[in-house]
DNA sequence: ATACATACC
DNA sequence: TACTGGTATGTAT
């Protein structure tokens, strides 16, 4: 078993250092010569150590899989065997090859433009980046071995004449934005990877194209001025005054060159006509793209993302290639490639796979039996689909960004003071990001690495979402200080740090973030591939809406939201808008946040109408935002004693203490799903219990909702909140008697803070304000005389105050409606092929895909857009059901 | 919830 | 001289 350690390779090379040819531009290399100096130039180093370390590490994963491999029995695989045919022909039961997806890449993007704008360069070896690392290189320079996420200094080695160009992302985002516009004229939808690169769906486009005259195909070859901002999106078929074939950065010694450049001739007015076929209007994307740009883009077409992507690679530079539309082919094409081609299986598990003798995708169908032995479920799953080559074919709109963070390398740092001080920086710069995009984050991350390359990352959760400078810092400070602390009296010998923050909810509180259910529905798309692919994330979710039930009933209320502003009636809120509301970021909030939310929006709104009575509260939830933290301030002064400079604060652990309501006092709690009583205070088995109801509530009729994506608080509040809420409140009410005397003390409970004194406008982390606020209020929410259910569907109130009868009604709403949207836009899209696995539900875990590639992690959709998976709520598999 | 590792551009 | 920075996710604890 040792075999495949350091042999798989051949060489004596780390096979984590050595070159990674596999990419467009660098065939045929001298490897071994390449090798050889990046070896010279590497050996020695701190980060070539640390790199051995790595290395070791892996070899020692390797090991023990294949000690583990050798254990394996006749037996075992026999059955993991059956096991894996299993899912593999319900995996090809639900192929969907129905679906036109195109993956654009520009070509060597950053160093194109660069040549583009300083023709000097364009033959000359070169690349974007600087001595310490390169970011892209130019098809000349990577004939050298020079290529992206090498270091400059030993990509001269590699090519002396190398020019390196520094880089200059405005000027990259700008020609992004432009490429980006002439992608949503193909999908208006499209997702893009990173500045160059972008997936799309071109099914849609297609069908219209079938009709559209040749005026609509027909694009100039522009005039010599520069890019223009529209360009010719349909009309024009005139000639433009003086049209040249500017050949923009083409690659001396690319394989191919656009077609459409060759038969253009110089004259005035040169325009093209393209087909209707996909490859036709591939190329006119691409010709547009290069007209507009003056850059050349590569793209891939086939039926599903991770075949689109390494097609999008074969043609590289300026072609496309175009897998067809039939298992055949697929299998066919799937059969040699090799398992690192496939975006998301990257050096480490190409090496595991070699070590077990696979090297190509056909490899590893043959052994799968194996494979789910020795790896984790979401990890073979994985491998089976690459294997029968297979992958979403929806391309999920872009998501709500879940993390930002800001980091920096820099020369040797070792004095605490500097330490701290650069700190603050990232912070000031984080904070400021998070401003742009109006976010707030709940963690705080700070990361390390040492002169030895050696990272660490130290994070802390709080109570209440933060953003501001202080706040972070307050945070990070504390990490850092710690993590110093733990070193001395030696320092912390420090090449990077960085600061992210995540567990993003809104900063308005008022955005839902975690879209439940009805997140399913949005109309627009429709992932036609549903069964088995559809349920792959299903399982998961299911996993986190159970999880965050569990969190939530033993955790405080949800951090104190605006109350005012936003609808009314909570039911009323957004109606349709395909696009509309949810588009931008929504960071994430449980449902039972957004479902306190909502209540306090209520009782804001009641209290406008209904004075007195319980006007204190009202106060107090009119002026939560600004009042609660001055007044938590206050009194975290006071609970704080002396406040302190950088290194000397105090550190409070900011964990979440038991039960709700600030009160450890419940005996039983509240199951969010069958609503009953647990009598318990045992998490475990609490969890246990609501497992069941979820797994339970699973196996039930269907239920649905309606289109839109934010509307579902509303409902998830109706079906599950009020009930939920109003026994939480009756738990507060409890507490708060209990309690009523020690609020003041409970804000600056040092459980609850988080407190900095460094500057002199102390921070103050952590309120505790929820609690006050919400046992203050109770009394309302959803009823004070006997509930009142109003239909969020039909708007009609319902004369039962049984929740279940209730929820019965608004499950028949919601199908009828759902049914008319989805008959009304996208029939054709909902048939789904049938797989029904129940199974998987129920295990919750069974096929938890990851669509590997780290960025497309996306899970997609069971039958439609998936937008977000609902969270916050127990049985979507339901709406699975509905919809196949 | 944390920490660390892998992956991608 | 010199081996990034930003984001997401998987795995293990």
């Amino acid at each position: 078993m040792e075999n495949g350690i350091a042999s798989t390779k051949g060489e004596g090379f780390l096979s984590r250092m050595a070159l990674n040819d596999n990419k467009a531009g660098m065939e045929g290399l001298d490897r071994d010569k390449i090798n050889k100096i990046i070896m010279e130039s590497s050996k020695g180093s701190r980060f070539y150590e640390n790199e051995l370390k790595r290395e070791q590490q892996v070899n020692q994963r390797i090991e023990k899989m294949m000690l583990q491999k050798a254990q394996i029995t006749e037996q075992q695989l026999k059955k993991a065997q059956a096991q894996v045919e299993k899912v593999a022909s319900a995996l090809e039961r639900s192929r969907d090859l129905s679906r036109v997806i195109v993956h654009v890449d520009m070509d060597a993007f950053y160093a194109a433009v660069e040549m583009r704008d300083c023709p000097e360069l364009k033959d000359k070896p070169m690349a974007v980046g600087s001595m310490s690392m390169l970011s892209t290189s130019n098809y000349h320079a990577r004939k050298y071995g020079v290529r992206a996420a090498m270091p400059g200094f030993i990509a001269k080695k590699l090519c002396p004449n190398l020019v390196i160009v520094p880089t200059n992302f405005d000027k990259y985002r700008a020609v992004s934005d432009e490429i980006r516009e002439i992608f949503a004229d193909y999908d208006p939808h499209f997702q893009p990877l990173s500045l160059d690169e972008a997936y799309l769906d071109f099914t849609d486009h297609l069908d219209y194209r079938q009709s559209w005259p040749e005026s609509s195909r027909t694009h100039h070859f522009r005039a010599s001025s520069t890019a223009t901002g529209e360009e010719q999106s349909e009309l024009p078929q005139e000639a433009l005054p003086e049209v040249k074939d500017l050949s923009p950065v083409l690659f001396e010694d690319s394989p191919s060159t656009s077609p459409c450049l060759l038969g253009s001739g110089g004259g005035g007015g040169a325009f093209e006509v393209f087909g209707t076929s996909v490859e036709e209007a591939v190329r006119e994307m691409r010709f547009r793209i290069e007209q507009k740009t003056m850059l050349t883009a590569s793209a891939g077409i086939a039926p599903n993302m991770m075949l689109a992507k390494v097609c999008s690679d074969k043609n590289k530079p300026n072609g496309q290639y175009r897998l067809p539309s039939t298992r055949e082919a697929v299998m066919d094409f799937v059969h040699n490639l090799p398992v690192r081609k496939v975006s998301g299986i990257g050096k480490v598990s190409e090496k595991m796979l070699n070590a077990l003798g696979i090297s190509s995708c056909s490899h590893l169908g043959q052994q799968m039996a194996l494979l789910s032995l020795l790896f984790s479920e979401t990890a073979w799953h994985h491998f089976m689909e690459v294997s029968l080559g297979l992958s979403s074919t929806y391309i999920p709109r872009h998501e709500d960004r879940k993390s930002m963070s800001t980091e920096r390398t820099f020369k040797e740092l070792s004095k605490a003071e500097e330490q701290f001080s650069l700190c603050r920086e990232l912070c000031e710069d984080l904070a400021e990001d998070m401003k742009k995009e109006d976010l707030k984050g709940k963690t705080v991350t700070l990361k390390l690495k040492n002169v030895n390359f050696e990272v660490k990352t130290r994070a802390l959760t709080l109570l209440c979402a933060v953003a501001t400078v202080d706040e972070i810092f307050a945070v990070a400070k504390d990490l850092l200080k710690t993590e110093i602390e733990n070193e001395s009296p030696q320092p912390l010998r420090l090449r990077l740090m960085g600061v992210r923050i995540s567990a993003f909810v809104s900063s308005d509180d008022k955005k839902p973030l975690q879209r439940s259910i009805i997140g399913f529905l949005q109309p627009g798309k429709t992932d036609s591939s549903g069964s088995i692919q559809g349920m792959h994330q299903n399982p998961e979710k299911e996993r986190l809406t159970n999880h965050s039930l569990q969190t939530w009933a033993l955790t405080c209320p949800p951090p104190v939201q605006k109350c005012q502003k936003q609808e009314e009636v909570p039911w009323r809120s957004k109606q349709k808008g395909l696009e509309g509301g949810q588009t931008g970021e929504e960071p994430q909030q449980s449902f039972f946040q957004r479902a306190h939310a909502k209540r306090l929006q209520l009782q804001a709104a009641r209290s406008s109408t209904q004075e007195e009575g319980h006007g204190e509260n009202v106060s107090v939830i009119n002026s939560i935002d600004s009042d609660a933290q001055k007044g938590v301030e206050s009194s975290s002064k006071a609970h704080k004693s002396t406040a302190s400079d950088l290194p000397e604060n105090d550190f409070v652990e900011a964990q979440a203490s038991t039960s709700g309501c600030g009160g450890t006092a419940s005996e039983s709690l509240t199951c969010p799903v069958c609503f009953k009583q647990v009598e318990t205070t045992d998490l475990n088995v609490f969890n246990r219990h609501i497992d069941q109801c979820l797994s339970e509530s699973s196996r039930k009729p269907n239920r649905s909702t309606d289109s839109d994506s934010e509307s579902d608080l509303d409902l998830d509040i109706v079906r599950n909140g009020c009930k939920v809420l109003e026994e939480w409140r009756e738990e507060c009410e409890v507490n708060e008697e209990k309690n009523s005397e020690e609020l003041e003390s409970n804000r600056v409970d040092p459980q609850w803070q988080h407190g900095l004194k460094n500057d002199p406008t102390q921070t103050v982390l952590l309120i505790n304000g929820d609690k006050e606020t919400v046992t203050s209020q109770q009394p309302q929410s959803c009823n004070d005389k006997g509930p009142v259910f109003i239909c969020p569907v039909c708007q009609l109130t319902q004369d039962t105050d049984d929740l279940t009868v209730f929820n019965h009604h608004v499950d028949l709403c919601l199908n009828q409606e759902v049914l008319h949207e989805l008959g009304g836009q996208t029939s054709s899209r909902i048939n789904t092929p049938p797989v029904t696995n129940s199974k998987a539900i129920d295990r919750g875990h069974l096929l938890p895909k990851q669509t590997s590639k780290g960025k497309s992690k996306r899970k997609d959709p069971p039958s439609s857009p998936p937008s977000k998976r609902a969270k916050g709520f127990g049985p979507h598999n339901t709406i699975d059901r509905f919809f196949r």
